[in-house]
DNA sequence: TTGTATGCGTTATCAT
DNA sequence: ATGATAACGCATACAA
């Protein structure tokens, strides 16, 4: 009776044959009689066998672990990427562990020594903003490194997965037009975004193609409710005809919604509302019902996965690619405005 | 100069001495030379030199490494027991391997086996709900398993540790109570969640230590803000003298508070309002600004971390343990309502 | 068809 | 103070 963990020897004690034959008779490998292999498997079952890992990986030269090393803690978008990358990999049999830098460079250097240590097979690197960043620095390692949900500077020498903003910010006016709504505006978060400027130019592209401008410019402000609200009202008082608005974050367009029915309008009859993000608590709210640009971050984290699969393989892979956002439509843009009215005994 | 990683062989011979000596100069063990010791250090520096894990997990029979089954997928509760789990954990070099169950049986075991078969240290186990679960089925194997935000059944045969509903109700009425609000009412989540019916009884208890009754009796809905709106106009339809409501989710809450304004009402002056879960992006919002019972999830993480390290050193334990909930008071229930009108035009 | 021997990279033990 | 050797658990090349 052994102590600790059963191993490959115990078995092959137990069933009579010689280490070399259990580990045969485990993977199905070789010729070997058909009684043996079943008996074999059948102690192996029954001792609670498990192949140690660690060994296996010493033998083989990989690990089949990759590490997933976020900059800026676990956050609302970390969530699907991590699901993606699972996604990927969980079929081959790869583990994955994460370990979180929150913004600090010092955490992170630590952390890709670690994962380097522990010859991860391969390192993702995500984090909540695209803004480029650094490449991390591995002395002397030779791991493959993807970003996902980042951007590295000087552009194209890593892998980034990025989602497409300013497509997603040209499906959300396109819908919007194509509702018939002319009379555009854009509320959004903070200019030093690029993320938010990029959404702004997707938008003003799809104006330009429909020869539209913008109805008071770019609105830059937080990524807040409360931003959504203020911003709102303020553009209602400059430009009261405004007949939809695309906004860079469902907090913001959530606040919006609530200005423009608090000014006596009603959501989509008189002003069509667009968010981004798709964050389901508040779009998919009945009460909200917003339809909003969805960045797809679950498909992002499975081609993170599958290129960094590849990149292990020994294809290398660099440059930037930008992963297609994707429309949720809802009723807060639906084209039949007497469908919807939540508060019917509003401004009646 | 040799081709894959660099082992301690290749320090050992660019440093000229033996592998045995290198290892003593790199790990600080042992007597030897001032000298050889900064040479082997220097070398292993220059070449990029890092032990490889696996290597010594084999030797040791310890990995270092536990593993994190999430039951059902990474939600919002996930990152705050993450970060707490890193924290108890990180500093003993140990890394965390994460698996994704979502709520599928079959995944769940094959995750486990997957973890077993990497010789994690330890496993914790955690789901977004509090209600029992069959604990982790894994045969024939000692790893310590331990529950975090999670419960299993039969109770107390494993340790599990989950936030204390029940307190974190009573903190919120007390709170409402301590400001002077006697006509208090509650909005929360359908009643099947235990944690919902937690929450509602810590209420009762503080309520009737003051020897009060909740007004309306304990209203459950869905965790949703259209749920807490159409529930507090209904409320405030039957109790019009309500003062105070405690509600069993922000986003509960946010609604509830678009309601008590939209019947021309202030938050807090005519009705205070407290939350549950301190969610940020809504709770914190200036426009919201809403005092919330936060669970404290990443203590409860940073005790999960440090119980299962514990037990990996062979301190056994078991038991449900319920780690306090804190009480973040913002403008949705300040004493001086005066201070704090977002809305100053409306109903006036 | 099955057994023996070797090595993956590291460290502990024993020898020098 | 340093070197040689063995061992961790497994899979494979080679031998029988």
């Amino acid at each position: 009776m052994p102590s600790g963990p059963v191993t490959i020897a115990d078995v092959a004690a137990e069933a009579g044959v010689s280490p070399a034959t259990a580990s045969r008779a485990l993977n199905g490998v070789g010729r070997m009689r058909v009684e043996t292999r079943e008996r074999v498997r059948a102690t192996a079952r029954r001792l609670g066998f498990r192949p140690n890992e660690a060994a296996r990986s010493l033998l083989r030269g990989r690990t089949f672990t990759m590490g997933l090393l976020t900059t800026d803690s676990y956050g609302r978008f970390s969530g699907p990427v991590m699901r993606g990358i699972e996604d990927a990999v969980g079929a081959e049999q790869v583990a994955i562990i994460v370990c979180d830098a929150r913004s600090d460079p010092i955490r992170e250097r630590y952390y890709a020594e670690a994962l380097a240590s522990r010859q991860v097979d391969g390192i993702i690197v995500t984090g909540r903003r695209v803004d480029p960043r650094p490449p991390l620095a591995l002395h002397g390692s030779h791991v493959p490194v993807i970003y996902a949900f980042a951007q590295t500077e000087p552009p194209g020498r890593d892998l980034c997965l990025i989602p497409d903003d300013r497509q997603g910010g040209r499906l959300a006016t396109e819908h919007l037009l194509a509702l018939g709504r002319r009379r555009l505006a854009h509320l959004t978060g903070p200019e030093r975004f690029l993320a938010a400027r990029e959404r702004a130019d997707g938008m003003r592209e799809a104006l330009a193609s429909a020869g539209l401008e913008l109805a008071g410019g770019a609105r830059h402000g937080a990524w807040a409710l409360g931003w959504g609200y203020e911003g709102m009202l303020a553009l209602l008082r400059e430009h009261p005809d405004i007949d939809g608005v695309f906004c860079g974050a469902d907090l913001v367009a959530h606040g919006a919604i609530e200005a423009i029915r608090e000014s006596g309008r009603r959501v989509p009859a008189d002003v069509a509302v667009v968010g981004f993000d798709n964050w389901e608590p508040i779009a998919a709210d009945p009460r909200v019902s917003l339809t909003s640009v969805d960045m797809a971050l679950e498909p992002l984290g499975m081609l993170a996965g599958q290129s960094l699969l590849a990149m292990i393989d020994g294809d290398p892979r660099t440059g930037i690619v930008r992963t297609p956002c994707e429309l949720v439509v809802r009723a807060s843009s639906i084209a039949l405005a007497s469908h919807w009215e939540p508060r019917p005994k509003e401004g009646a």
